[in-house]
DNA sequence: ACCTGAACACCGTTCAAGT
DNA sequence: ACCTGAACACCGTTCAAGT
């Protein structure tokens, strides 16, 4: 009915600026270029997103999406908690795998970017929590989560941006350190 | 004797810049501005630095050595090896508390950055390497090295970029989750 | 309601001309 | 050898004018 359709929406061009920044770099996320990829001109994504800083917000709010799906989705089955956060642990890795440039971006605050909601973390942080009770019990549970995401983020990290230079296979290194680190809240012997 | 004695050095440049990103954000890092800072004009940069990029990389090893000056202060004692590594552990999170800017960009890779040179860490990870292989023995130790690096990197990050947002003593947390990780490349139990 | 052309301020960078 | 003024291309953003 409206004298002019839109001809994208607001969700066509934040996942377009998503593809552009993993596929060609951040620094070829330029509104012109942007423009051209969706078949418009450079001011036009203005009437759907506020500006460039907006634009990132929602990118990444996006990816942390993403991010929590994938990894709830591998807590799924129901045996023991160890082997689930391990899973989890190895679906969070594999995912920032497959994402890289947005994985970082999206938890990053070089360039005043705007970090997704909080709360959409949570939503993957509660289910871990409660594994993790599982093994130090409630007292402890909340800093045990804090040092395994910590651990995860920090290994990935490192990985992506290649500080982790003198070989070996990650993926299983990846899987030791996030063992010894719950096995040490459990205070198991190495033998475990 | 030249005809035209410098008015800045490189390092002075360099410096400034740090300076800049460190106390106004990253985005005030601009020719215009940091030329103003110094007293010059905005392209007399150039006659000492490449470009931004390479301006960039030079701020980043300073920030490299400068963390890796800190860690290893902090590990001259002669106690025991994990008493060393914890207060390596706790200069590594004051140096990020204190340059939290500066602390993320040199690891960062948002923004075709340019990371510092990876031999200066390895200045940090040796000795450190030598206190874990005390826990761990030889075979084990680059992995357990990197997982605590990994542990530490993560924590501060989310720390610093305000992901960790349920209260506590973040301090007293970090140094419960560092003695969770080395206890489970021990493998002693939880009293210990 | 949505899109566009034209314009603006700002930024990184180059370079010929000065000392 | 180092510095500068002037210029260039590029970028984010605004806005009046179109449909």
């Amino acid at each position: 009915m409206s004298p002019y359709p839109a001809q994208v929406s607001r969700e066509a061009i934040v996942e377009r600026a998503r593809e552009i920044i993993e596929n060609e770099g951040l620094e070829r996320l330029t509104l012109q270029h942007l423009a051209a990829a969706l078949g418009i001109q450079a001011p036009s994504p203005y009437h759907h997103v506020a500006n460039k800083r907006e634009l990132l917000r929602a990118v990444n709010e996006r990816s942390a999406q993403a991010l929590v799906d994938a990894v709830l989705a591998a807590a799924e089955a129901t045996d023991e908690p160890v082997a689930r956060l391990l899973r989890m642990a190895k679906a969070y890795r594999a995912f920032a795998h497959e994402h890289p440039i947005t994985y970082e971006l999206t938890f990053s605050n070089v360039e005043p970017n705007a970090r997704p909601d909080p709360a959409q973390l949570e939503a993957m942080a509660l289910p871990a929590q409660a594994l993790v009770a599982d093994l130090t019990g409630e007292a402890a549970s909340l800093s045990a989560l804090r040092g395994l995401l910590a651990l995860m983020h920090g290994f990935v990290l490192l990985e992506l941006n290649q500080q982790l230079r003198r070989g070996g296979d990650l993926g299983a290194v990846f899987e030791d350190v996030v063992q010894a680190y719950l096995r040490g809240w459990r205070g198991m012997p190495p033998e475990w």
